[in-house]
RNA sequence: GGCCCGUUGGUCAAACGGCUAAGACACGGCCCUUUCACGGCUGAGAUAAGGGUUCGAUUCCCUUACGGGUCACCA
């Protein structure tokens, strides 16, 4: 393996073709995590070699939202560095004057073939079911042939130069020594006539510019490794350490994809999940730490993060387990983050003027994501429509019937309290209680539904009586028995 | 189709030749309780199939099945 003093170098090296996908947000989370575990650096790239892919201003997204959960890149694009610049498409001098070297070493060669008479020799092969491969039609051109192409202006590519002789293999950290055949390799073209580098050659020059030690990425690239291997070797390079890792999926056969509308971080945030629980969740997904601890923030991913730990086959996303992680995030917050970030949700429920800090307080332990809140809260500013069948409970032994003397009484009992506070408002129901010899719950459970016209309501009877206030908890009390009357 | 890779409960996963095969989510039951949650206890549930190697295979090898990736002037 590499010495100890060599300074770790990781990537994270993103197309800018659409938001910031779940799947390449753990990617870069592994190669932030793997740098900074060794004290590395970690460097972002941008690699938008294909003209028409591009997706405005999603670059942008990309440093918005690395920055935002924290994976904080040494070099990149908008922050710079001593090995820029760092987008691909400002770097094409460099990729032309690589590919004439590997010209020089006799690994590649100019390519003057036509796209279409390209496009019709596959299509032959595949009719045929040949495996097909270019067939390397111009790789013994003469110089001169080659120098009046040029001068003539003919549309030309640069072809890696593949001997159909031997072998190449490398060691992935994952999933260990992968050998392959030269012959089943093809003259890809790693210049296109456009002059744009393709990625398979792009990738290889950047990352040896750039000092990566270590290349992290997702085991799409497993196959196409060994022809990085060939130009590192054809360029007289040692490549770097490989660290392929597994996709992580929406179903057994499907990745997680934007038509789903399942991939995509700032999705996640806006069905009200937590950053910190959004990466403690794909930290998880294909890597485990070996213990028992589930519960990760970053720093703690940092120390915890190793290789060996990171699995071979694909994740299946269980948005079950990201809701508990998300409710387990949510609990641990103490009152006033919980109630500061909850507060929005909240205005957007309730209109009225009540103790918010209460309600926050009464749903952290009821919620999994935010965005639960409105509906929780919906009965506090209008009472909803609700059915006397409610009262029944099978517990308390309530129905309507058994409830509707009972009314009246809870609502004397409750006019009296002149301090209306949560002590107060027990102490004047448990007495209440006492003298009628009954159960707490049969005073208790007809007061909520009286007061939410719900069965289920974050808190009980009293701190509903408390957010909604003396007078509003005695209308809805006198209407509950109007209702039970009629 | 060629090449490469993978396969432990429904899901995430531990175990790197010695196991009664952890743990978590989800699911069932019980307790707590004025509801629902939270919390606590508890239950059911897995090594894809078949061959080897070995005293002993989830672990090593082979075959089959299934799944994925790749075979672009995409990344």
């Amino acid at each position: 393996m590499k010495g100890d003093h060599m300074q770790y170098r990781t990537r994270f090296a993103p197309s800018p073709t659409g938001y910031m996908h779940l799947g390449g947000l753990r990617t870069a989370l592994y190669a932030y995590l793997y740098a900074k575990g060794n004290n590395g650096a970690f460097i972002l790239r941008i690699e938008d070699t294909d003209q028409e892919r591009q997706v405005e201003g999603t670059a942008e997204v990309i440093y918005k939202t690395l920055t935002e959960v924290g994976l904080i890149y040494d070099e990149g694009p908008d922050v710079g560095g001593p090995c820029g610049p760092y987008v691909q498409s400002e770097r094409i001098g460099i990729y032309r004057e690589h590919a004439e070297m590997l010209i020089k070493r006799g690994h590649a060669y100019y390519c003057f073939c036509g796209k279409e008479e390209l496009d019709e020799q596959r299509l032959i092969h595949q009719a045929s079911r040949v495996s097909h491969k270019y067939n390397k039609h111009c790789v013994n051109l003469s110089p001169e042939e080659i120098t009046k192409k040029l001068s003539e202006g003919t549309s030309y590519v640069i072809r890696q130069n593949v001997s159909e002789e031997g072998k190449v293999f490398f060691n992935d950290c994952v999933y260990g020594r992968i050998d392959v055949d030269n012959s089943t390799l093809e003259d890809q073209i790693i210049l296109k006539s456009d002059g744009f580098p393709t990625y398979n050659f792009a990738n290889v020059v950047d990352d040896r510019l750039m000092g990566v030690t270590h290349v992290i990425r997702g085991n799409e690239f497993l196959s196409s490794t060994p022809k990085h291997v060939l130009l590192y070797e054809g360029f007289g390079w040692e490549p770097p350490v490989y660290i392929h890792v597994p996709p992580i999926m929406r179903t057994a056969d499907k990745k997680l994809s934007k038509r789903d509308g399942d991939a995509y971080y700032g999705d996640f945030i806006t069905k009200g999940y937590l950053k910190e629980a959004i990466i403690n969740y794909i930290a998880l997904l294909g890597w485990s730490p070996g213990g028992e601890k589930e519960l990760f923030s970053l720093p703690e991913l940092v120390e915890a993060f190793d290789i060996s730990g990171i699995s071979k086959s694909p994740a299946i996303f269980d948005i079950k387990k990201l809701d508990w992680l998300n409710g387990e995030y949510l609990r641990a917050m103490d009152d006033a983050e919980f109630h500061a970030r909850a507060l929005p949700y909240i205005k957007e429920g309730v209109k009225r003027e009540t103790d918010t800090a209460l309600i926050a307080k009464l749903l952290k332990d009821r919620i999994e994501r935010l965005t639960e809140i409105p509906g929780q809260l919906d009965f506090i500013d209008t009472l909803p429509e609700y059915s006397s069948e409610l009262y029944t409970h099978k517990k308390m032994k309530t129905d309507a019937e058994s409830v509707r003397p009972v009314m009246p009484s809870i609502a004397s009992a409750l006019e009296n309290v002149s301090d209306w506070r949560q002590e107060a408002i027990h102490e004047a129901l448990m007495a209440l209680v006492e003298c009628l010899g009954c159960k707490n719950g049969q005073v208790l459970w007809p007061l909520r539904v009286a007061l939410s016209g719900k069965a289920q309501t974050p808190g009980g009877g009293i701190e509903i009586a408390l957010i909604l206030g003396k007078e509003e908890t005695l209308t809805r009390i006198r209407r509950a028995s109007d209702k039970l009357n009629r």
